[in-house]
DNA sequence: CGTGACTGCTTACCT
DNA sequence: ACAGGTAAGCAGTCACGA
C-alpha cells in the first residue's frame, strides 16, 4: 500500500484512477489450479507415418493421465500379438483395456475430475484424436468431453490449454523463457527450461511392448505437467495474470500472439469508459506515413544506433531509459484519436522530426492504459520484486506481474504498427520510434556539452566512458527536468570491448561477469566447437583489469586458439561438434528463390526417407561432396571440409579480435611471440 | 567460359 | 500476425576479359 501510495502521489490527476485499478487487480492472490496433463499414444504401420486426426484409422494404444493432485494413471491397450515387456512405470497406476472403446471410455472419466486439461499439441493432435476416434468408434456426441473448433479442442466441463502454442507464442519465448529454446518441439523446450527429455527409443512406436510404450507415453504426460509446475506453477501464474490485465479467457490467451492480448485490453477500456470502438478503416485514415525505412521492406524510419568506437574502452557506464517506447506513449500523449486530432489550436503541438501533431486537450486512451502499465512495472512491480525475499510468495506474485507487463509494454509500440492490428496507426508508430530518435540524439548532444564521451549506443541506450558515478546522475537529473522521460544507470562495466560492427560487443563487469552481444560466437547455429572455443576465450579475457593484463592472455587466446585450429586440420572434432544447425522455417517446396546450404542438407535427409517441414532444426555439416553439405546424421568424419571451419572460426573470432587490435591469421599461423601486438 | 562485383535471400541477432 | 536495424554467409546474375 505504501509503495503504491507514493506512486499515486507522483502521477497525474488523470492516470490515478488506472493506477488504483490495475494494483488493485493485479495484486489479488494467484489461484492454485487444478489441472492433469494427457497425452496419447497411436498404432501407426510405420516410425514415418504420422497418424491423420481427421480420419483417426488407427487404434489408440495408451493414454497418460498425470494430475496436480497426485493421481497418475496410463491406460494401456492389450494387443494379442504384443508383449507386455518388462518395462516399469513406477510413479503411475497402470490399467490394462481388453478393449479400445472401454480403454476411451476410461479416460473420458478421468479427464471429467479436471477443470484444466494440459496437452502439448492437443488441439492438432490429443484431443482431436480422440474425438474422431470415438467418433468412429461409435461414441455419441454428448458422452464425449470434447468439442472442436476450427484449430482448436475444447473441454466441455473446463478449459484445455494447448501448451505447444503457449510456448510458441514469440513474446514469451523472448521476454519470459529468454530465448532459451529454439525449436518448438516437447523435447527441445524440456530440455531448456525443465532439464527434462522424452524418452529415446528406436523404430516405430506400435513395436514397442506395450508396458515399454506406457512408459514413453507417461513420460511425454509428465514432462507436459511439468511445464506447468516448475519453478512454483510459474506457467500457470503467468497465464492468470495475463489473462487479468488483457481480460480474455484462459482459452484464448495461450493460443493468441501478443496482439490480440492488446487488442482485448484495449477494446474493454473502451466498454468500460462507454467510448465507441472504432473501425480500422476510420483509425488507418488519421494520417500516413512520413518517414522512409532505413531497411528496404520496413514501412517507416525505425530507431538509431551509433556507431560504436572500435577498441576497449575501461570504466563504461551504460544509461538508459527505462522503458523507452512506452514512455514516450505515456508522455507525447500519443494514441490514435490523439494523433492529428481535430482541433486547430493543436496543431503547433508538433512531434519532432515529423509533420504530424499531437492533442493537448485530453489523454489518449494508450496513452493512459500504456502510460499506467508503464509506471506500475517501473516504479511499483520491479522495486517490490526485489523487496522480498526470492521465492516468498510477495515476490513470486511480484515477478510474474513484472514478467507479463514486460511483454505486454514491449508490443504496445509495435502493434499500431502492423496492418493486422485492429487499431493499425502508422503515424502513432513512427512517432514514437521519431521520438526516440530525437531523444537519444539530445542525450548525446548533452554529454557531448558536458565532455562526456559517448562510445556506443542504440535505440534506447548510451554507452559513456571516463565518467564518475557524479556525473552520470547529472545526466539522470537533467533526463528527468528537461526531457521528462526517465534514464536509469542501468549498468557499469570493467571494460567494453567494440569491433566496428554494431550490435557487437562484449562488456566485462567488476566481478568478471560478462555480456556477450550479436557475436556469431553466441549464435545458436553456430557450431558447438566453435561456440565453446569462443566462450573459452571471452573466459581468458575476462580475467583482464587492465591494458597491462591484455598481454598475458593474449599468449593464453594465442595457445588455446592454435590447439583448436589443429584439431580441426586433424580432424579430431567430432561430428555433433561440428554441425550447424540450423532452423528450416517454411517447407521445402517453398524455396523457390534459392537453395541456402540447410535446404540442400533437409533435401538430403528427404530423399533417406526422413520427413522435413518448416520449424524443424537441420543439423549438417560442411563437407568437400559436390554440394558442400551434408546432414549430420548422414556425414562422415573423413568427407568434413577444414578448410572451410577454420574461415569460419576465422570470421567468428575477428568480430572480437578485432576489437583488441589482432590478427587471427597471425594467431594461428605464427610461432614467434613477438610477432604480436596489441591495441 | 571463368572471375569478380553486385544484389537478394535467408537466418539470427539487438533494442 | 508487435516494430525496425544490423551482421553474415551464400546463391544467383551479369558484365568483363580471355
Amino acid at each position: 500500500r505504501e509503495e503504491r501510495e507514493a506512486l499515486e502521489k507522483s502521477s497525474k490527476a488523470e492516470f490515478i484512477p488506472y493506477v488504483k485499478m490495475w494494483s488493485s487487480l493485479l495484486t489479488q492472490p494467484l489461484p492454485k489450479i487444478k489441472r492433469a496433463s494427457l497425452d496419447i499414444e497411436v498404432a501407426s504401420p510405420d516410425e514415418y507415418h504420422i497418424p491423420s486426426p481427421e480420419e483417426a484409422e488407427h487404434q489408440v494404444i495408451a493414454v497418460s493421465i498425470y494430475g496436480s493432485d497426485g493421481r497418475k494413471k496410463v491406460f494401456l491397450l492389450k494387443r494379442g500379438d504384443h508383449s507386455l515387456g518388462d518395462s516399469k512405470i513406477d510413479e503411475a497406476e497402470v490399467l490394462f483395456f481388453e478393449k479400445e472403446e472401454s480403454l476411451l471410455e476410461a479416460v473420458f472419466l478421468e479427464m471429467l475430475d479436471y477443470p484444466f486439461i494440459i496437452t502439448y499439441n492437443g488441439d492438432e493432435f490429443d484431443l482431436n484424436y480422440l474425438y474422431h476416434r470415438a467418433k468412429n468408434l461409435g461414441f455419441t456426441e454428448d458422452v464425449i468431453p470434447i468439442n472442436l473448433g476450427r484449430d482448436q479442442a475444447w473441454i466441455k466441463h473446463g478449459v484445455h490449454i494447448d501448451l505447444y502454442k503457449f510456448f510458441a507464442n514469440h513474446a514469451l519465448k523472448v521476454y519470459v523463457f529468454e530465448s532459451k529454446y529454439v525449436e518448438n518441439t516437447l523435447n527441445s523446450v524440456c530440455e531448456a527450461i525443465i532439464n527434462e527429455s522424452k524418452i529415446e527409443f528406436e523404430g516405430s512406436i506400435s513395436d514397442l511392448p506395450i508396458l515399454e510404450l506406457g512408459r514413453y507415453c507417461f513420460n511425454d504426460a509428465r514432462i507436459t505437467y511439468m511445464l506447468t509446475s516448475y519453478n512454483d506453477d510459474v506457467v500457470m501464474r503467468l497465464l492468470v495474470v495475463i489473462a487479468r490485465v488483457a481480460k480474455m479467457p484462459f482459452e484464448d490467451l495461450g493460443r493468441l500472439g501478443v496482439s490480440n492480448w492488446i487488442r482485448s485490453l484495449m477494446y474493454f477500456e473502451h466498454r468500460r469508459i462507454n467510448a465507441l470502438i472504432p473501425t480500422s478503416e476510420e483509425v488507418s485514415a488519421r494520417g500516413t506515413i512520413y518517414s522512409t525505412a532505413i531497411t528496404k521492406g520496413k514501412k517507416y524510419r525505425g530507431a538509431y544506433v551509433l556507431e560504436p568506437e572500435a577498441g576497449v574502452h575501461f570504466n563504461v557506464a551504460v544509461l538508459d531509459f527505462a522503458s523507452l517506447y512506452p514512455s514516450i506513449i505515456k508522455v507525447y500523449n500519443l494514441s490514435y484519436e490523439t494523433i492529428l486530432c481535430g482541433h486547430s489550436e493543436c496543431r503547433s503541438n508538433i512531434i519532432p522530426e515529423t509533420p504530424h501533431w499531437v492533442c493537448k486537450k485530453r489523454y489518449g486512451i494508450t496513452s493512459l492504459i500504456i502510460g499506467s502499465l508503464r509506471d506500475l512495472r517501473v516504479k511499483l512491480y520491479k522495486p517490490l520484486a526485489k523487496k522480498y525475499p526470492p521465492g516468498s510468495d510477495q515476490a513470486v506474485l511480484f515477478n510474474t506481474i513484472s514478467q507479463v507487463l514486460k511483454v505486454i509494454l514491449n508490443a504496445s509500440y509495435g502493434v499500431f504498427g502492423t496492418e493486422a492490428f485492429p487499431l493499425y496507426c502508422p503515424p502513432v508508430a513512427e512517432s514514437t520510434a521519431a521520438v526516440g530518435r530525437y531523444l537519444i540524439l539530445k542525450t548525446v548532444d548533452e554529454c557531448r556539452r558536458r565532455n562526456i564521451k559517448v562510445v556506443y549506443g542504440d535505440t534506447d541506450s548510451l554507452f559513456i566512458s571516463g565518467a564518475g558515478k557524479g556525473e552520470a546522475e547529472k545526466m539522470i537529473e537533467w533526463a528527468e527536468e528537461d526531457l521528462g522521460i526517465e534514464l536509469d544507470l542501468d549498468k557499469v562495466y570493467k571494460y567494453v570491448a567494440f569491433s566496428k560492427r554494431k550490435k557487437n560487443y562484449l562488456g566485462v563487469l567488476p566481478n568478471g561477469n560478462f555480456v556477450l552481444k550479436g557475436f556469431t560466437g553466441k549464435k545458436s547455429n553456430t557450431p558447438k566447437v566453435i561456440k565453446d572455443a569462443f566462450y573459452n576465450v571471452v573466459g581468458i579475457l575476462s580475467k583482464v583489469n587492465s591494458q597491462s593484463d591484455f598481454e598475458a592472455a593474449r599468449e593464453e587466446v594465442k595457445k588455446y586458439l592454435k590447439g583448436i585450429t589443429d584439431d580441426l586440420r586433424k580432424k579430431k572434432i567430432p561430428l555433433a561438434d561440428l554441425s550447424f544447425n540450423v532452423m528450416i522455417s517454411k517447407d521445402l517446396s517453398e524455396y523457390v528463390d534459392t537453395t541456402p546450404q540447410h535446404v540442400k542438407a533437409a533435401k538430403q535427409l528427404e530423399r533417406t526417407g526422413r520427413k522435413v517441414k518448416g520449424g524443424d532444426i537441420i543439423s549438417f555439416v560442411k563437407t568437400t561432396t559436390p554440394d558442400g553439405v551434408k546432414p549430420t546424421s548422414l556425414a562422415k568424419p573423413e568427407e568434413i571440409d577444414a578448410n572451410k571451419y577454420i574461415e569460419y572460426m576465422k570470421s567468428t573470432f575477428e568480430q572480437l579480435l578485432d576489437a583488441l587490435g589482432y590478427e587471427f591469421d597471425e594467431v594461428i599461423a605464427s610461432t614467434k611471440l613477438e610477432d604480436f601486438f596489441w591495441a
